[in-house]
DNA sequence: TTGTAGGCGTTATCAG
DNA sequence: CTGATAACGCCTACAA
């Protein structure tokens, strides 16, 4: 182990180990073309010293910093947690660090926004959550300001090198199958915001689905949210209005699909027995939310792992997928429809 | 603005102003022995050129980066994710980054990992959230190792300029105040686990206000959980159990005081018809449980932007408060008591 | 297969 | 007040 005191440098390894700094220097980034004899004389006085590598000096020499960068707007807390906690089972016990950068999509100056933060902390990549991972004009910011990037997103926005993809429309397809095999005919939809690739996903899922099985779709039972608690008890409400007959309820998310109980509490129709509610997420309010919620979970910390590794070990990249299958979780917020029309 | 092309560097400003490197650097770091216009030359040059120090250099040079450092275990995603934001909010427009970094609180490792981590990233400082930041040994470690920190906590954890504190003993002594004011006399607390400083603040707010209001506690109506959701449930259902007589219920944190209206549910008690709940956190939870809960709100991300600002503007510091206020918020999971003994 | 010289962009030292 | 010169710790180019 190190002693206390100064760190030991390349200058230290290279004068016990009785060669240049430059060995040393190619030990550490694995050159190939070293003696083995050379390279395990080095790799000792390395662990006596317990030497690590400066990331300041290298990031100098290199002109490329030992941080990824995690872009995001997600509203959901515990997805963009998730989701770090994904990135640090990639990154750990590595020089790396995870640097967080919440973006406002909002803001016209965004782009020059993240331009400029690129720029100066020239960061190794840039791990990109939905929805900004949608914006194609971002992607091609990284690639031209040579910043490695990933996406995750729920359809195919990128190659797979640059992507981690969940399939959200199969999945909403499941859903819709599992309450038409339990009677409901009549399922009105809140789907999340214009813009959003997921909430086009799930809705198109939702639609084919929907055909696919000769069900009615009257335009009244598709509402439109903004993927936030409050628009799923506009929605909700809205939606039973017009639409008295619908025994089940898709929301785009687990939110929204909370914010529809709230409206449903407030008119008095029971859940699951009048009504039956599913979300998208498995967010912790599902779980807690009473009758626990029926929704879709996506694996957020193996995604995130696996695009951690894309950018960071390149050489294993191939072997991570770029597809990760999504899984309905069933609680207690579905049940057959005891409704007659 | 900067053309495109490679970044203006230091030599750049220096030969267009005709003044040396280290008067640049002197203009950059604000040197006071500088003449007023040698440094209003340089400024202009630097602003026609659109010059920004390279932070990788300057954390070469100055063995430090300028990098703050989150170091949390909360169980809370909304407190964390506030946190940065807030911390984002001192950090814009500067060139400090934050980085995250979630230790384990078990692990017999987490000091040594976290002076590695620590010693590799030569952090400028880190903010560190409860509950790890009530452990002294930490800061012990932070200040060894030369590392700038502030901690949050819900007691005076340390000095001013190492601290940000939310008075938590005071709120749940107002909680109680407000429910007796009521007509509550029979109240229970699910207090949180032993070793979080905030849960012990809570449950001595708690017994104080109790005796001062010369109530009764039978230690039935205290039961321990672990701030999580399921723990919650348990602790009600035991609570009630053992004490059927109680009409209102305070619980250390939202999660539980979700988790007890789940219990409430089972046991076919309403909230707050027959029992009144406050949660503590105010947590996206709280809005959007049903009914709404009471529940008391802490100003983290404010918290997060002065605890950050302490670090990196150390001159504004002692401007920075370390107290910050919570306040009630009243929604609807409280009522007066209908029950009769 | 290994070593030497020089550079990455900044700050510190110390003389002027 | 200002400037030459030498770090900071590593990497690339080129030479041997």
């Amino acid at each position: 182990m190190a002693k206390s005191g100064p760190a030991p440098t390349i200058n230290d390894v290279a004068r016990i180990a009785g060669v240049s700094k430059k060995t040393v220097s190619r030990v550490i980034n694995r050159s190939p073309l070293l003696k083995q004899a050379t390279r395990e004389k080095v790799e000792k006085v390395i662990a006596e010293l317990g030497y690590t590598p400066n990331p300041q000096a290298r990031a100098l020499a290199l002109r490329r910093n030992f941080l990824l960068g995690l872009l995001h707007d997600n509203p959901n807390a515990q997805t963009v947690l998730n989701f770090q906690e994904g990135v640090l089972d990639a990154i750990r016990d590595t020089e790396f660090a995870l640097v967080v950068r919440p973006v406002d999509r909002h803001s016209p100056a965004m782009l020059d926004d993240i331009r400029n933060f690129l720029e100066l902390q020239r960061l190794y990549g840039v791990l990109i959550l939905p929805p900004i991972s949608e914006n194609d004009e971002l992607a091609a910011l990284c690639r031209e300001m040579g910043c490695g990037y990933v996406r995750m997103g729920s359809a195919a926005l990128d190659e797979a090198e640059h992507l981690v993809q969940s399939n959200d429309r199969e999945m909403v397809e499941a859903v819709v199958d599992y309450l038409v095999e339990l009677g409901h005919e009549r399922i009105g939809l809140i789907e999340g915001p214009a813009g959003f690739r997921s909430a086009f996903e799930r809705r198109e899922g939702f639609l084919a689905a929907m055909k696919r099985h000769g069900l009615d779709m009257p335009s009244e039972a598709l509402v439109q949210g903004n993927y936030r608690f409050n628009s799923g008890v506009e929605a909700a409400h809205q939606l039973l209005s017009e639409n008295p007959h619908v025994t089940a309820i898709f929301a785009s998310n687990d939110e929204m699909a909370a914010g529809a109980y709230h409206a449903a509490r407030e008119r008095g129709v029971d859940v699951p027995t009048d009504l039956s509610l599913v979300g998208f997420d498995d967010s912790p309010i599902a779980a807690h939310i009473w009758p626990p919620m029926t929704t879709v979970g996506w694996p957020i910390r193996e995604m995130a792992k696996a695009a951690a590794l894309k950018l960071v070990a390149p050489d294993t990249a191939e072997a991570q997928p770029s597809n990760f299958p999504a899984r309905l979780v069933t609680r207690n917020s579905v049940a057959p429809p005891a409704k007659k029309i």
